[in-house]
DNA sequence: GTGTAGGCATTTGGCCGACAA
DNA sequence: TTGTCGGCCAAATGCCTACAC
């Protein structure tokens, strides 16, 4: 670490070319990972533990902010939605271009719950870019070596281990040496927090199967899992074994944090994009993928994809993306039926979930009756898959689809 | 219940007078109680738990809300302090006036940490004021039968149970009957969540002390308390028992939300002060006695008796409350070494720590070096004490100085 | 292929007085 | 007066197979 130190004063003694500074600032990040002042998380870890259809915006690429839909993630963590004591902001509009300055991935503490960190600098146009260099944050990597088990009342309780499915111990753990009676390893695994655990992995029973026992209680009651909560394996790039949580919907209860009210987490909202945007100064969000109804930060690309390379209409027919129980994803059909603002008064001529849509399926009450252009699939990429209309019967070559290129078995 | 709403609906549909309406109020807050929408808090336990020094303003009461005060407050939860970032509200004076609309004491679900929330409007006047009904919301009151004890390592090993201060037992806990062979009985006590605990209490040992035991090690679980922490017991006004805890100064480490940015957090907390006094309309904020620095409600008559009252000058003495380790008071002497803006740029003129300090004792580092002139008490009511002001020897006759009304044994 | 239950060894929890600070 | 310890028994944890579904 001295070493480290040593180059940052070096590199500070240079004369201040932009090469230098980029130096230094590179030098800053090393010396930071290696004090653990901020120690990195593993971002495959992170992806694993986000869901499927999560993705982070390149450090230097232009996106679109949305204070609507940023709105909406406080109001599901208050469990309060923007009242009319809310001020209006004249001067912020709907979608506020800005460039994507600094990304961080994180953990809560306590629940493991994960989260980003990201800030973000409106500018006017896109030539008003300046490059950022991202030091090496690779771009969003879904793990392909992954499994995620939703725990039985038997995998909590105290009574015993944890039931390793068969293809999943087969997939990541390391081989038994199956000439031991019986077969058993320890596995050595790390979470978010770099913490690690310790398991002993044994092939035995009466038909034979996969445990891990000694250690997992550990690990049950310090995460607190309950039934129903769900725990991932994968392997990183490094092909490093490492776990994560996920919490059962109904634990989602982020606590109101008795710091701010829901009014005032909303006005700080709006407020601070508010004042970024005047100012052209850089702003700080959190998104917290798993809580939030839908990403509010949306890479230019897309948008302009979305936006002016389609022509959306009503009775269009559109596919949307989901996640499965089992951490995979399912395409579910819908027609749209509606253009329209969300919200006339505040936000007029937004295009945040202006699209109202019908879902094919009955059983589809619980989604959103209101996308953005966006998140949906039109007839020039659904085409190629007409047998997927009915949605209801699962896909023979479902690898057509392009839907197991992870998690999905 | 039912009745309850019966009666709501007769008054709903009665002349929308000034008296059916209060009527109407009364009746819903009936309504709310009873069907446990938002249950009571007790007052007196919650008085307990935010200690001596703390208390809460009237409903209906004139005060001066401080955005500053506020802002060290979300400075303290996120570990943040406001930056340039912040924008100015120069249409938000340092202090407001306002009537308080609302009190409502609350307490985590997770850590049991006390706080309270106030709607507060603005007003322009004294003369602006409106009548408030408190619905019988008593003055800040706290419980005169009571005591606090430090958590030992014993008293949260799971090894064994808990071991009741002497005087504590005599004082609080119904008499035993000595007669048994051991004395034992059976509590059954309630929290600031209305939970009921029931701990056996016994008299026995050599030499004999008071215990609880079977019952207690579930408390301390389930609170996850460490030595270190607090428990407090009260008798309430209806004389019944009940159990606070108080969380080591370490552990107040009210980890931040990610929900909102810190900036975008001080940002809420000044754009919603700044919007209510454009518009004269309320406004809801948190305040954690405990978390808090300093309280940044004040009474007006406190805050008039104190500013226009009082000539503070540099060199003046003065003696200032803290809380003791028991959740006693003592007051620490000091002189004024200063008057002077705490933050010019932001706050010219502000009555917010305008005071720098000198503690007499040199252990005082951890105190603050700034005060507002309403935390402190001048020469008129200290020329009564002059041997207070070595400050180093507890005073003989301590009830004369008032500082045994509760708490100090 | 995997969830749950019964059997049983071992560990932890928890009530007690002794002793000391 | 009260914090911690060793002794001792009871309760729980946790590893195993058997038996469903």
């Amino acid at each position: 670490m001295g070493s480290v130190e040593e180059k940052i004063k070096t590199a500070g003694l240079a004369n201040g070319t932009q090469t230098n500074l980029l130096e230094e600032m590179k030098l800053l990040k090393e010396f930071q990972d290696q004090s653990g002042i901020r120690k990195a998380i593993n971002s495959e870890l992170w992806y694993a533990c986000a869901g499927p259809l999560v993705s982070l915006p390149q450090v230097g690429s232009l996106v679109y902010y949305f204070p609507q839909g940023h709105s909406e993630q406080v109001a599901v963590s208050t469990k309060r939605s923007a009242t009319s004591q809310i001020p209006n902001y004249p001067n912020l509009p709907s979608q506020l271009l800005c460039q994507v300055h600094n990304v961080t991935q994180h953990a809560d503490k306590d629940t493991d719950e994960i989260y980003a960190q990201m800030s973000l600098q409106p500018v006017n146009s896109e030539k008003d870019v300046f490059p950022i260099p991202d030091f090496g944050l690779k771009p969003s990597k879904h793990p392909s070596e992954f499994f995620c088990k939703t725990l039985t009342a038997s995998d909590t309780s105290t009574h015993g281990g944890f039931s390793v499915p068969r293809r999943a111990a087969e997939k990541l753990f390391p081989p038994l040496d199956y000439t031991m009676q019986p077969p058993t390893q320890e596995l050595v695994v790390r979470d978010l927090h770099d913490h690690t655990w310790t398991f002993r992995h044994i092939y035995r029973g009466q038909p034979k199967r996969h445990l891990l026992t000694t250690g997992w209680s550990l690990f049950v009651g310090s995460k607190r899992l309950k039934a129903g909560d769900s725990v991932l394996f994968i392997r990183d790039e490094k092909s490093q074994l490492m776990v994560g949580v996920r919490r059962a919907n109904r634990q989602q209860t982020t606590l109101p944090s008795s710091v701010l009210s829901a009014d005032s987490m909303h006005i700080g909202v709006l407020a601070a994009a508010a004042h970024a945007a005047a100012n052209r100064s850089p702003f700080t969000i959190f998104y917290n993928p798993r809580a939030c109804p839908s990403d509010f930060v949306i890479p230019l690309i897309k948008f302009r994809k979305a936006v002016f390379g389609t022509q959306v209409s009503v009775g269009m027919r559109f596919g949307m993306m989901f996640e499965t129980e089992e951490s995979g994803k399912r395409r579910y059909m819908g027609t749209i039926v509606g253009i329209s603002d969300l919200d006339p008064l505040r936000w007029p001529g937004s295009k945040w979930r202006n699209l109202q849509v019908e879902w094919d399926e009955p059983g589809c009450s619980d989604k959103q009756i209101r996308v953005s252009s966006w998140e949906i699939e039109t007839p020039e990429s659904l085409f190629i898959f007409p047998s997927l209309t009915s949605g209801l019967k699962r896909p023979l070559q479902s690898g057509f689809l392009g839907d197991t290129e992870w998690g999905v078995w």
